[in-house]
RNA sequence: GGGCCUAUAGCUCAGCUGGUUCAGAGCAUCUGCCUUACAAGCAGAGGGUCAUAGGUUCGAAUCCUAUUGGGCCCACCA
């Protein structure tokens, strides 16, 4: 009868299908309405990259989040988009200009910004054609790109309106080198790592002017450092002034090795006494600190290297050598001099490059900055006073840490990849920012007094912005609300409801978009986080393409269909945790679509009239099997109870718990009883009443479903033609039926239903444990209360012939208890009278204790004094249900005896 | 160095303001089953001194303290 539906469901035949019909019904798109908005920006992928498994759980949350509000009847918009991600795409550019023998500094900046596009243009939106795989249902008619035109426009408007309100500023200043990308970068680009190193002691000569007088005083101090490549910048010695070991140094000058240089001992208290030597050699151009102690003392700053990291012409016979060599070098040479008193491997932690992965370098530079402390208050007390919500809250401490202490921005990057700086310099001097050549051009004219100056005599500045400076706007900018601020869309949609994204940016972008929007919007970008975790592999590391351990998430789309991987990703990763993620979590994916599939399968062939010769007329009446009867009305409970616990896990974004809810009320409450109670016998009938009810529900799990699994879903609901046979659901696509409200729950249905599952589980056990077959029916024996209200069920599930209310069971049987009373299944032959008793008695043991433990509470004065009178009384009743249960096997260990 | 989080079955996690079925779920394991939707399945079963030591309380997985083990964030000790 199933013959054209195949036994196994196969995901690669459908999903494209589908997503292509939502896509033409335009079922993704939206526009402003008089609904209530529901609103995603998507964190936007780099322009170039390709999808990861950190992307797949994140767009597999935000699609749940998004289908379900669409389900809940809310215009959802979730808006998708690339970064141009600045400095990993010029790295990407120019490695593949060196690969065909062409160096970034051999071109013109408009000659490598076409190869950068070209660049864009081909591997570009890949990752947003990977994420259609997915299922994401992002409203593609709005996807952005932060170098699109409106998106630079609003960023370069806000550049200029933020130097116009005094918060960006131009300056010298110590900030993080990379060398490799030669540009600057923010603090947050830079990660600090711990790294075996060496410390070197180096011995600075007292300069002949200022030896010691007394006979058999040092020569020279000995300083420590892990730096000994850096010695060509330095310019003076620190001691702290309390310190005694190094007391007799002061006023003296010393020698810096190979330099020659003779520098002075200077005293300040920044200096650690108890670390090294005592001595702090000081170079302002490389060190923070020492930047400090420089400034202080109004030193001279020697910078040393060039900007990719070698030495320049103050390393002397070392110009022109990578840092890292000279390092090595300059050990052996100091070591010839006699200069190098030891060596001492040394752990410190080091500063890399998020991006180019090498080691940044303090460097002074001219450079941009966002004055952020005013910035920062409002976001501060938006976080604390929960009008943005972070899910989990921990991060919350985090996020208030940062923005207490935070500091200024630095925007600038040596970059071409970006949007350039709107600062246009003067031939005479001076700057101005403006939007555009032309306005800056009347600026300029104001601000020199020529009106003769043209465009071409205006240079602007070479460096660009910071990617983050370009997404910090993207909640406002994707609706154009930068430019236009008053547009129908950014009224409607913002602020978004959901931003879900790693914790690991929640400095670099959560933290600077709600600063934005309330400098912007004077409103909160988005009313939740929710933070994923890392994706790791089974044993705990990070995935990552260098390990190799992450597997290709399309192979996987292709090996358990998209639907499996969603629930898979779903299933461990509960907000802010991080997910140990496993193939075999796909199988059980894959493995619960095969369910749906083959109830499917069972649903789609009940028909009233599928085996019976004749079909049913009006004048057959139809019959409803009491069993049938009583499990519609135990379903529509448990159904209605579980939407409520559903909705209130996603009111918490317990994600995974409520997939686990859904799961569970399919395969266990649907599947297994539901559908085995329904299921006509074979060549029996079934009523149309139990049909449709069934088919309902069955749609109602769908629905459930949907969000987790959008595509089988879709399959599912099309195939049944549901909306044909429910009139009310005039909806085509799955997509957007509604999900019911919860209602019809009866709890005492439920509860008793339950008891109903644990006599039959009894009865199942008792056939596997006296071997007899499913198939020969069983007589039940009751002693005791019970409800016969359910025996329809108790006979079909358990195949039990007749339920018995019975005073004494029969001599030759095996009983159970379920709650107080006692269920006996009579058995042919003889029973295991030793193997019974032991059970028995094990069980009565467990209840003496049990009931030794309630009355050692009840005697307890200060417990029945205490406690609440409810838990006092419920202690009370488990007295006595456990003396009565006592009682019962008493009875049956003495008949047994 | 400062701060935050965390420790519950073999694995991944629930367990709200202490007290009902407080020791749970899924997966994995074991035992029967090819029972007309499904072996990617069905039915059943066994797994835990709730990290350790103290304390508060009539009562602690839950609150407090210390110890140990994991994780994360921040920070300029050369």
């Amino acid at each position: 009868m199933t013959k054209e539906i195949s036994t196994k469901y196969d995901p690669s035949e459908i999903e494209g299908k589908w997503y292509e019909y939502w896509t033409k019904q335009g079922l993704f798109h939206s526009e402003p309405d008089e609904r209530e908005p529901y609103t995603i920006v998507i964190p936007p992928p780099n322009v170039t990259g390709v999808l990861h498994m950190g992307h797949m759980l994140n767009n597999t949350i935000q699609d749940i989040l998004i289908r379900r509000a669409r389900m809940m009847g809310k215009n959802a918009c979730w808006v998708p988009g690339t970064d141009h991600a600045s400095i990993a795409t010029e790295a990407k550019v120019v490695a593949k200009l060196a690969s065909e023998g062409v160096n970034k500094n051999d071109i013109t900046r408009e000659q490598f910004i076409e190869h950068a596009w070209e660049w864009t243009r081909k591997h570009g939106g890949i990752i947003l054609e990977q994420l259609k795989k997915l299922g994401a249902s992002c409203d593609w008619e709005r996807t952005c790109f932060t170098m699109d035109e409106k998106r630079s426009e609003s960023v370069i408007k806000v550049f200029a309106d933020l130097y116009d309100k005094k918060l960006i500023y131009r300056g010298i200043r110590m900030v993080n080198w990379d060398p490799k990308a030669k540009t600057a970068l923010s603090d947050e680009e830079v990660i600090h790592r711990e790294e075996h190193g060496k410390l070197y002691y180096i011995r600075y000569k007292l300069s002949p002017e200022t030896l010691f007088e007394e006979e058999g005083s040092p020569e020279w101090a000995v300083i420590a450092t892990t730096r000994p490549e850096t010695i060509f910048g330095d310019i003076a010695v620190c001691i702290n002034p309390n310190n005694p070991k190094t007391a007799k140094f002061k006023g003296k000058k010393l020698i810096v090795p190979i330099v020659n240089r003779e520098v002075p001992v200077i005293e300040d208290e920044y200096v650690d006494m108890e670390f090294g030597t005592g001595f702090l050699k000081v170079t302002p151009a490389h060190d923070i600190n020492d930047y400090v102690i420089g400034e202080k003392f109004n030193l001279e700053v020697i910078d040393v290297f060039n900007d990719d990291g070698t030495l320049n012409a103050h390393g002397l016979q070392y110009e022109g050598m990578d840092r890292f060599d000279v390092k090595e070098k300059i050990e052996s040479d100091l070591d010839k001099l006699g200069l190098l008193e030891k060596v001492e491997s040394y752990t410190n932690k080091v500063g890399y490059s998020e991006r180019t992965n090498v080691a940044v370098e303090p460097k002074l530079s001219m450079q941009w900055f966002l004055k952020m402390d005013e910035l920062a208050k409002p976001a501060i007390e938006a976080v604390a006073d929960d009008t943005i919500k972070f899910y989990p809250p921990k991060f919350k401490n985090m996020y208030r840490h940062w923005m207490e202490n935070i500091k200024d921005w630095c925007i600038s990057r040596q970059l071409w990849w970006g949007h350039r700086i709107p600062a246009y310099y003067l031939p005479s001097g001076g700057y101005v920012v403006a939007e555009t050549a032309e306005k800056a051009l009347i600026k300029a004219r104001e601000l020199s007094g020529n009106s003769e100056l043209q465009i071409a005599d205006l240079r602007q500045d070479e460096d660009c912005l910071d990617t983050w400076f370009s997404s910090w706007l993207w909640p406002i900018s994707v609706f154009d609300g930068i430019n236009q601020p008053d547009n129908k869309d950014i009224n409607y949609y913002y602020p978004s409801n959901d931003l879900v994204t790693a914790p690991e940016i929640i400095f670099f972008w959560v933290a600077r978009m709600i600063i934005s929007g309330y400098e912007y919007r004077q409103a909160p970008c988005f009313r939740n986080v929710y933070f994923t975790g890392i994706v790791r592999d089974k044993i705990g590391r990070k995935m990552s393409k260098s390990l190799g351990n992450s597997p290709d998430p399309i192979h996987l789309i292709e090996k358990y269909g998209a639907d499996g991987v969603r629930m898979g990703m779903l299933l461990t990763s509960p907000a802010g945790n991080d997910l140990p993620f496993d193939e075999a979590l796909c199988e059980q994916g894959r493995n619960f679509n095969n369910k749906i599939w083959n109830s499917f399968r069972l649903i789609k062939n009940l028909s009233p009239s599928n085996l019976s010769p004749t079909p049913p007329t009006p004048q057959r009446r139809e019959t409803v099997p009491e069993s049938s009867e009583i499990a519609v009305k135990w379903f529509a409970s448990v159904l209605g109870k579980t939407i409520a616990e559903v909705g209130d896990l996603f009111d918490k974004y317990r994600l995974s718990e409520a997939l686990m809810l859904v799961y569970k009320l399919f395969w266990d409450e649907f599947s297994s009883w539901f559908l085995e109670i329904i299921k006509p016998a074979y060549q029996q009938d079934i009523d149309s009443v139990t049909i449709a009810k069934t088919k309902e529900y069955f749609g109602t799990l769908l629905k459930l479903l949907h969000p987790f699994m959008p595509f089988i879903t879709e399959e599912v609901w099309q195939r049944l033609e549901y909306n044909v046979e429910n009139p009310d659901d005039v909806t085509e696509s799955i997509m957007i039926a509604k999900i019911p409200k919860p209602e019809n729950i009866d709890e005492n249905l439920i509860a008793s239903f339950n008891t109903v599952k644990e006599i039959v589980a009894n009865v199942r056990t008792v056939r596997l444990q006296k071997n007899i077959p499913n198939k020969e029916s069983i007589v039940l024996e009751v002693i005791g209360e019970h409800d016969n209200g359910f025996d329809p069920v108790i006979r079909k599930m358990g195949n039990v012939s007749e339920i018995r209310n019975v005073v004494e069971k029969s001599a030759v049987s095996v009983s159970f208890l379920v709650g107080t009373t006692e269920y006996s299944v009579p058995v042919e032959g003889n029973i295991d009278v030793e193997a019974e008793l032991a059970k028995l008695n094990d069980e009565l043991r467990y209840l003496e204790g049990f009931l030794a433990s309630v009355n050692k509470k009840l005697l307890n004065e200060k417990f029945v004094a205490n406690a609440k009178p409810e838990i006092v009384a419920n202690e009370r009743k488990k007295l006595s249900d456990t003396e009565s249960k006592i009682n019962t096997l008493r009875e049956q260990i003495a008949r047994l005896k």
